[in-house]
RNA sequence: GCGGGCGUGGUGAAAUUGGUAAACACAAGGGACUUAAAAUCCCUCGGCUUCGGCCUUGCCGGUUCAAGUCCGGCCGCCCGCACCA
């Protein structure tokens, strides 16, 4: 027997092939197909966890695959490096956030190294480099003067423990995504990207995604959030002499209307509020109300009467009144709307609350008209239009168009569409960031930083022991001329989400050391990325900003492109089971023993509760670190569990003993290859066609498995391919242990077997290639290809139902006709037992597959 | 409320256009080898059974020669969004 696989050295020795020979550095070659796998980036937080070692393992799977078959594969790697945590052990331990960074990124790079990843390392980079953010305030200005960017005073959410403003989509049921603390409103200048101006665009174009996840794009279109309806003027009879503009999706309804309502950070609401101390109360008691999905749904809906009236455009004399209500919404339409109680719930509260008239105007087929009433429940759905004078009789679609033509002709409002996607707000301020290139100057405004000066490049010497922001604090930094005047200005000390890092690092790493923002011939080359991996919480936040990015690249020149990412996969969650003591308090894995069947603990033997399987987290203690399994299993070990049992969009559970069977199955693989080396005959040695009736079997199924693990890794059914891998490893060493196999059909199973491993374990299949007497690398070596003449099989085995249900099966000869399958099939005795005495009726065949006897 | 998904053994799961449900693995149990252990190998492993078989994919119904798969109606779970007019 020869000796033991040794993985440590193996892995060790292969990592360094491939590092010194640049086998995965590849360039641009307009000659051969491309193709650009990408994971999401990593934020450089300190170690590499399970989720990475997820997403890793799926991509280069996808990479080493790809590459075997001849593509010219871009698969690079760098690190989303700004970001509020540097910041916080900044402030914690004292170190520069720089220096926590880089030393994170070397410690992450070394463990992602040892996973053994086909990455091309030449074209590493960190946002957080001036070489890769001078790029980003470039096309910031380029942004600026097409008008993608702009700057505003308004409300914006803050985060009262980040200190910094955050974005629409960063905010979750009311709270900051990362701190977690409840948004308070301020009233502040700051930075936009006019990503409502591709609203329609970025809606429309989510229909040719179709190799994106059902449920991205699904996300995607409820945040863009289209929809159809009007705008309506109302005149006032009491009030400003501007009329009220609202928007409506129910026009239709116009004569239910019972009152008007409008938000409280609604320019006609502030104005009142200047003279009226009432109206002010609300509005700041209006302001309070949290905005939490328990807030909301328990708010009750209030408003203040502020003694304004409009006209009903369409009935004479009838006036409604202006409210400042609760529950609408500054940031949808124009921040005021008609009431019609009768067809909208919400209108229906406010209405029972205030008292107003509730007029159905929509009737459901089949109702009396002149007794249809509406209780505590509005109605939306279909039905016929009624009390609506010319509307009358209609249908919903049809007053609609009727209602919205009348309003155009009266030049009182007109059809619209409107999105619920708001523009995305850019500035934080925060010190580890991208600088924003602007100067503010007291006579000439806004000015842009000159392009020579850019970089506008973070200063080092900074403070973090007050509160507020850094860049601000700076005795100097922000003190400069004005570009345009040349009296004394200040920089802007705001820096950028990071989100706008992330947004288009995938095409900087077609040209990573381009002099601009990219390479015009390198993204026209590789992009779009060919396949995406990364997770789902991602859906909207930077998957949305990213194609916004690519459009506003492309309106600025820089590239010919729309979409971004052609194909997204979206892996599942990496879980663990959880232990608590008997105390409550949660205990990490390795302190958790099985004794006899019950869970204690390894140092006290006291019991322990085994709680629900959740995602790693360190607040309940069930991580394991991707590293101690590498180093104790090897990387083929941890890529191959991973890849086993569970489907790689759905969530996995992580178990030890999971673990060893990959461990072993490694072992297993070794040894089927080592042990029988010597009975080989010579690399290249094809088998021939006068083998024996074991070889044929053994080579079908060879070839089986090549047909079915292409076929698996191309639906990324990358658990099914592991299934299939042990079922060939199972035949092999049966063939073996049977000894009926020839050599040279040994030799192709075993090289074929060590092929199909090849981008889940890479390592242990570039050894085991060696070990088959190859002086060729695995990794340079093309994808097998299965011998179709060797894929259809003589005999087969037919299933013999009655009436539907099997009653035995049969061996026939491939290809056998109706006739002589039935004859065979009577014969089976359970069938013939069930058929006797009986009419045959009917008898369905279907060809190499089965026989029905209806009776 | 809107949108997306899921429901199959003790567990993770598989089942290509409807065509032999439970492949493969984990766990468990039994055995072989060994002074012993580890490693390895072999066997059993959905339920019931009179050992012939019968039943079984959340529940009810339908279509079909045939349904985990298609259709209708329920039940349950997960995820995302949500006072968006």
């Amino acid at each position: 027997m020869a000796q033991r696989y040794n993985f440590r050295e193996a892995e060790q020795k292969w990592q360094a092939v491939w590092d010194n020979e640049q086998t995965f550095a590849v360039s641009a070659d307009p000659d051969r197909p491309k193709y650009y796998v990408l994971e999401m980036f990593p934020y450089p937080s300190g170690r590499i966890h399970m989720g990475h070692l997820r997403c890793y393992t799926l991509g280069d799977v996808v990479a080493r695959y790809k590459r075997s078959q001849g593509f010219n594969v871009l698969h690079p790697m760098g690190w989303d490096a700004f970001g509020l945590p540097a910041e916080n052990a900044a402030m914690e331990k004292g170190v520069h956030p720089a220096s926590w960074t880089y030393e994170n990124i070397a410690t992450m790079r070394g463990q992602l190294r040892a996973m053994g990843l086909s990455i091309d390392w030449s074209r590493e980079f960190a946002t957080c480099n001036p070489s890769y953010y001078r790029h980003e305030q470039d096309l910031f200005l380029d942004f600026l003067a097409k008008d993608l960017v702009y700057r505003q005073d308004g409300w914006v959410n803050w985060d009262p423990v980040d200190k910094t403003v955050l974005a629409n989509e960063q905010v979750i049921d009311g709270k900051g995504w990362r701190s977690g603390a409840p948004i308070e409103r301020r009233r502040l200048a700051q930075w936009f990207c006019r990503i409502t101006s591709y609203s329609d665009e970025l809606l429309s174009a989510l229909e040719t995604l179709d190799r994106w996840p059902a449920k991205v794009r699904a996300m995607q279109e409820n945040w863009i959030g289209r929809s159809e309806g009007a705008y309506i003027e109302f005149d006032f009879a009491t009030g400003p002499d501007t009329p009220l503009r609202v928007y409506t999706t129910r026009p239709d309804t116009i004569f239910g209307a019972s009152f008007c309502a409008i938000a409280a950070d609604h320019l006609l609401a502030e104005s009142l509020a200047t003279d009226n101390p009432g109206a002010a109360a609300f509005i700041d008691e209006c302001r309070q109300l949290g905005t939490s999905e328990e807030a909301i749904q328990t708010a009750e809906k209030r408003g203040f009467d502020t003694g304004y009236r409009v006209r009903h455009p369409f009935v004479e004399g009838l006036e409604l009144p202006v409210y400042i209500a609760n529950f609408v919404l500054m940031g949808y339409g124009t921040g005021a709307i008609f009431g019609c109680p009768a067809h909208d719930q919400r209108d229906l509260d406010f209405a029972h609350a205030y008292d107003l008239p509730v007029l159905p105007v929509v009737v459901p087929q089949g109702e009396d008209p002149a007794a249809f009433e509406v209780g505590t429940e509005a109605y939306t759905g279909p039905g016929a239009l009624a009390n609506s004078e010319f509307l009358d009789g209609m249908d919903v679609d049809t007053a609609k168009r009727t209602v919205i033509g009348r309003f155009e002709a009266m030049g009182c409002g007109e059809g619209a569409v409107n999105y619920r996607l708001r523009d995305w707000l850019v500035s934080r301020q925060r010190y580890w960031g991208c600088p924003i290139p602007v100067i503010h100057c007291d006579s000439c405004g806004v000015v842009p930083v000159p392009r020579e000066d850019l970089p506008v490049v973070l200063p080092e010497d900074i403070d973090f022991e007050s509160p507020g922001n850094p860049l601000d604090r700076h005795p100097t930094w922000k003190h400069v001329d004005c570009p345009s005047c040349g009296a004394a200005a200040r920089r802007d000390t705001d820096t950028f989400d990071t989100f706008m890092d992330s947004s288009w690092y995938f095409a900087r790493f077609c040209s990573p050391e381009a002099d601009e923002a990219v390479s015009r011939e390198a993204v026209d080359y590789w992009l779009p990325v060919d396949q995406y991996i990364g997770g789902i919480e991602h859906a909207i936040l930077h998957l949305l900003y990213s194609r916004y990015f690519m459009r506003a690249m492309r309106d600025t020149g820089h590239l010919d492109l729309a979409e971004p990412f052609a194909g997204l996969f979206t892996q599942g969650m990496v879980n663990h089971a959880t232990y608590r003591d008997d105390a409550g308090e949660w205990l990490e894995p390795q302190r958790v023993v099985q004794q006899d069947g019950a869970f204690v603990r390894a140092d006290t033997g006291a019991p322990v509760t085994v709680g629900r399987i959740e995602k790693m987290s360190k607040s309940k203690k069930n991580t394991i670190d991707p590293t101690d399994v590498i180093r104790d299993y090897g990387a083929d070990t941890a890529r191959w569990f991973i890849l086993s049992d569970s489907p790689p969009d759905r969530d996995m559970e992580w178990t030890d003993a999971g673990v060893q069977g990959a461990y072993r199955f490694v072992n297993r693989v070794a040894r089927l290859v080592m042990g029988n080396t010597d009975a080989l005959p010579a690399p290249g040695t094809v088998p021939d066609g006068g083998t024996s009736p074991e070889s044929q079997k053994l080579r079908a199924l060879v070839h089986g498995a090549i047909a079915d693990v292409t076929d698996d890794l191309e639906r990324f059914q990358y658990n099914r391919a592991v299934a299939r891998l042990y079922e060939l490893t199972n035949d092999i060493s049966s063939a073996v242990n049977d000894g009926a196999a020839d050599p040279a059909c040994l030799r192709e199973a075993l090289e074929v077997l060590v092929r199909l491993i090849a981008p889940m374990m890479p390592h242990l299949s570039e050894e085991m290639w060696g070990t088959l007497g190859h002086e060729t690398r695995l990794s340079d070596t093309a994808w097998p290809e299965a011998d179709s003449s060797l894929l259809v099989a003589d005999t087969v085995t037919y299933a013999i139902q009655v009436n539907g249900k099997l009653r035995g099966t049969i061996d026939l000869p491939a290809g056998v006709e109706s006739a002589a399958a039935q004859e065979a099939a009577k014969e089976i005795a359970n069938v013939a037992e069930f058929i006797a005495g009986k009419e045959i009726r009917k008898a369905i065949f279907v060809p190499d597959k089965l026989v029905n006897f209806v009776v």
